[in-house]
DNA sequence: CTGAAAGCGCTTACAG
DNA sequence: CTGAAAGCGCTTACAG
């Protein structure tokens, strides 16, 4: 591909390709966005294309912004958690399914002290989503940065659900641990403040899974290495009666694991841990670890096309069920 | 704050800002840019702002970048390595120096198979950087697209370094088990793709400050569990007279201070251990695991003073010296 | 089927 | 000190 701008300073624009090809500039929009309702001649079409190529011509992103309105930028913002193991592979999926609709994903975590201007000034961007609600001077600032879709809307709750954070994955580790025989589950994190929102979500989840099978109340409890040691949690729970262990994610479960066959426990006999995400350390521990593994790519496809759905009114595919995890069973339960 | 185009469905311009303000439209930007060289009465000022705020005013960023020919967006691409923790800390510091001087920080890692069009495309970002070179048709694919910084710089290798990639913390990690002792040391990993870059660079820079201290060849090990568990690989490293383990992460770190323990070593006596990142598990995990620690807050505003550099020329700081690491010594070492 | 032209909302010399 | 005006590079009705 020759790049001409880098030998005249200036780059190439769609009056270039138009003299090079023959045409107008607005033949050359026509074609290079193959506008509906317009009917370029097959050779017209081709000649365009090959001048465009020629000259490594590039949209201007801006301009097209500005004349259309639209900039074809999709924004995701994403909470302050630890990231989750596997997040790359939805942000991938989703961003190739986006790329060939014609738009952009760009993920976004807000500075914590909310220090920094939020990045849809920025980005103007078609679409903001979050897995999390928005505040409402965040609404309000997005809708006069011009942004005129936003998900979830303010005041409609009652919507699918796209995130990441899906109650699935807890529910699955309470029933897995319920097949097995064990009653008496507790729910274990790190007192980490960047975990405790997404502990916080996943321990209601597990909770809420473990009353409806007539357990008893799903505790939150911190393996804190400072006061005690994880061994003597894990001794703790033991003297308490409890047989399995809930983890909000495989960190986590490694550390139980870890006090547990320090304590001379046998696993899963004497006591069980289920892991969440299917994190590279799942299968590197010994023993190797019960995990629930997301098929985040499968999210992010899901997440690509609900975003389309909003913004360029495609139907939502009739075959759209989420997709589910599954358990991967180890050496620990 | 009023928000008018809700009502009326139209965004805010600076037109009726200077409206309400009583000036023209050009006034409104010197103002609201600070323009250098224009000399604007403090009550013309005053009415100004006073407008803009009670608008509700967000000047079109499409139409600035159109007009002014720079975006204000700072992209920065990251490879595709598992996240480090802590590299929130890094990009928050990052975004809030930048803001302060007018830029956005948009960070983008690219779809492994390249599938998806790059995102410069479609941000036209000022500046491009990289903790990892550019291929050439990267370079050229930003220059297409009007990005007039790039970082690093083709054929210009010699430049000061701004990514969490550092030598530093590998180099730590050896000299702090050579203070110790230890003669005879193995530089272990997951066998997991995602992780082998980052290994490669961190096992590169261990090595070397291993030769450099006199010490034998730093071989690369896999903690594999499929082909014959980590137990047999400590066992191995025993036979062998390893005494000392440098690990990639904390991950990795925990897997080989589990496998020891379980194979009954005292640590660090019988097996040293250190671990990279500073992660939550470093300190739940039971031994506590020795780490390095990076100042990734100071780093990430070492890499908006570097940028603010490239893009507008200011001076770099006096004082720039990169943050060191340091080693925080638990029960590992 | 194709072109001439207005317009998107800013910035920025240039006058006065 | 402030305004009128050109121009950034596209999109998009509107003519022909």
């Amino acid at each position: 591909m020759a790049v001409p701008e880098s030998t005249t300073g200036r780059r190439v624009t769609a009056l270039d390709v138009a003299r090079e090809a023959g045409v107008s500039r607005a033949t050359v929009g026509f074609v290079l966005n193959n506008t509906p309702g317009q009917t370029i001649p097959a050779n017209t079409r081709e000649r365009v294309l090959r001048a465009a190529e020629h000259l490594g011509y590039r949209p201007n992103s801006a301009a097209r912004a500005l004349a259309s309105g639209r900039s074809r930028i999709i924004l995701l913002v994403l909470p302050d958690w630890p990231v989750e193991y596997r997040l790359r592979d939805y942000l991938d999926e989703a961003a190739l399914a986006l790329d060939k609709a014609g738009y952009s994903l760009v993920t976004y975590t807000s500075h914590p002290a909310q220090a920094a201007r939020p990045l849809w000034e920025a980005l103007s961007p078609d679409l903001v989503v979050s897995p999390v609600p928005f505040s409402p001077p965040d609404v309000a600032s997005m809708l006069a940065c011009g942004v005129r879709e936003i998900y979830p809307e303010p005041n409609r709750p009652d919507l699918p659900d796209v995130s990441l954070a899906t109650s699935a994955g807890p529910e699955l580790q309470v029933d897995h641990l319920h097949e097995r025989g064990h009653r008496n589950l507790v729910f274990a994190a790190f007192p980490e403040p960047r975990m405790a929102s997404l502990a916080a979500a996943r321990h209601q989840a597990a909770h809420d899974r473990a009353r409806s099978l007539g357990l008893s109340a799903l505790d939150l409890q911190h393996i804190d290495y400072h006061d005690g040691s994880a061994d003597r949690v894990v001794r703790r729970w033991l003297d308490a009666g409890i047989t399995g262990v809930i983890a909000v994610n495989d960190d986590v479960a490694a550390a139980v694991a870890s006090a547990a066959v320090r304590a001379g426990l046998r696993m899963p006999a004497d006591l069980a841990v289920v892991g969440h995400d299917d994190a590279p350390i799942a299968t590197m521990f010994v023993p190797a670890l019960s995990t629930v593994r997301i098929d985040t790519a499968a999210l992010g496809r899901g997440f690509a096309e609900f975003a389309l759905h909003r913004i360029d009114r495609r139907p939502l595919p009739a075959s759209r069920t989420r997709p589910k995890p599954t358990l991967v069973r180890r050496e620990t339960s």
